[in-house]
DNA sequence: ATTATCTATAGATCTATAGATAATGC
DNA sequence: ATTATCTATAGATCTATAGATAATGC
């Protein structure tokens, strides 16, 4: 309870105090969000892998920016490999359970949709580092990590489950209008383009909320947006906190 | 002209008659589209980029996809930098050139945006690989491709000023509309999402055709749209063509 | 003579393992 | 005794260069 840590006041994100640890001591400093050496690892290799690539990053590299050796790196993660795993499994976990919750909750179809997208936009907008660009790499569409895959998968599924339902709930197409045939894809499409739009920094403050809007209006949503979105916030709100909140706490940063 | 290749009928990718080659002969036979080693070298790293992700693909792999020695790319190419880069700049240089003569065209502004956008994602969804994928990698953001950057940056900048145009030309909107900032970002972002579609391998065959039309759906656009598509099919044509076809003319392959 | 390939290799890395060591916990 | 680190290193690989060689072109 007492103990001091031995440096920086940086144990956890959140300041709070950290036991003193076992181990054979670490030459150098904590720098590193995290309260395990596991966390501080995955917060270095998010850095690494969004700026410099995967394949492009070194062990070597990931363990000096935490502050330790190469070898000791092998003590938390079994290959390189399993920290990149890691890091995708952790971005998808969430959505997906905010999907199942959502899909139980008595709400209006388009609250529920637009509910989900401003909460994963939001991660994707606010997590420390650019997460999301990684889901491209195409080592990732690789037999290894099948696992995420499938879950993205999963997720792309509600997301199309949710705007099907929305469509259906919409009043009767005029004949001619000008989509006849809502794509019920357009939705996850805008979503996977944040991580695009916050790799070029172009984007202003509100554009995981902005991206929960437009995505509902091209599905050919015309309800009162103000009330949705009212709605949608209340819902969310409650849904985002339980799971834990280490994602929006820490920099800002994050190319 | 009569003179027969050595091995394979595969010269090119339309079957000409290659010329026949001087320098020392290769050990093994052709096998890969293109009409120079340039060529060929550019086919086989845009399949192993894409698939197997670039810092993960070995110069020696490239070498042994196009069936030559390790050493021989060099020969062609500087660096293995110098390769990425001009799979990259290939796919930049047309949608500019297309931007460039649509803007100077007496269209209405609807119009030249759904050409772009058509002309742009049909490169992108048909071309031999899944090159957009590419975009995203964290090496491309590097100093070393600062040239390519600029090119899409500009691009991206040609989306917006038509983009812009078109809203300009909307009828005035409805106070308390759903869109009351139109997002003239939104085509293009529908656009980036074709790389995405395509690697996961969902997509129908008009994709970007429908991307196009959605693109000016959620730009608020609510005019005739086949009289539209019909337009743009009419610019697009010429358009495309007198630039080279070599893009979709090969396989049909490309995860 | 020019060109496009080849063989051989230097020098730099990189991942992962083996085993020693310095803390705490019991 | 357990844990988290350390040092040292094996073995594999990777990029790029130097220089030889086998064709065509003049």
């Amino acid at each position: 309870m007492a103990a001091a840590r031995t440096a920086t006041a940086l144990s956890g994100s959140i300041g709070a105090v950290r036991a003193a640890a076992t181990g054979r001591p670490r030459l150098e400093d904590r720098r590193r969000a995290g309260d395990t050496a596991r966390d501080e690892v995955l917060d270095a290799a998010g850095e690494l892998f969004t700026t410099c690539g995967y394949a492009a990053t070194s062990t070597r590299q990931i363990a000096e920016a935490v502050g330790m050796r190469q070898a000791s790196l092998y003590h938390w993660f079994r290959t390189k490999d399993d920290i990149l795993e890691a890091l995708l499994s952790g971005t998808v976990t969430r959505p997906l359970a905010w999907a199942e919750r959502l899909a139980r909750l008595p709400l209006a179809p388009e609250v529920r949709l637009h509910a989900l997208t401003h909460l994963d936009c939001r991660q994707l907008w606010e997590s420390p580092w650019n997460l999301g660009i990684l889901y491209l790499l195409p080592e990732v569409r690789t037999e290894r990590f099948a696992r995420f895959s499938r879950d993205r998968d999963h997720l792309r599924t509600r997301y199309r489950d949710l705007s099907r339902a929305v469509v259906e709930a919409l009043p009767p197409a005029v004949p001619g209008d000008f989509v006849a045939d809502p794509d019920d894809e357009v939705v996850f499409r805008l979503t996977e383009t944040l991580p695009n739009l916050r790799a070029d920094a172009t984007g202003r403050p509100d554009q995981p909320l902005r991206t929960a809007d437009l995505g509902l209006h091209a599905l050919g949503w015309r309800g009162d947006r103000t009330a949705l979105r009212a709605a949608s916030l209340a819902v969310s709100r409650p849904l985002a906190e339980p799971v834990g909140e280490d994602g929006g706490a820490g920099r800002s940063t994050g190319r």
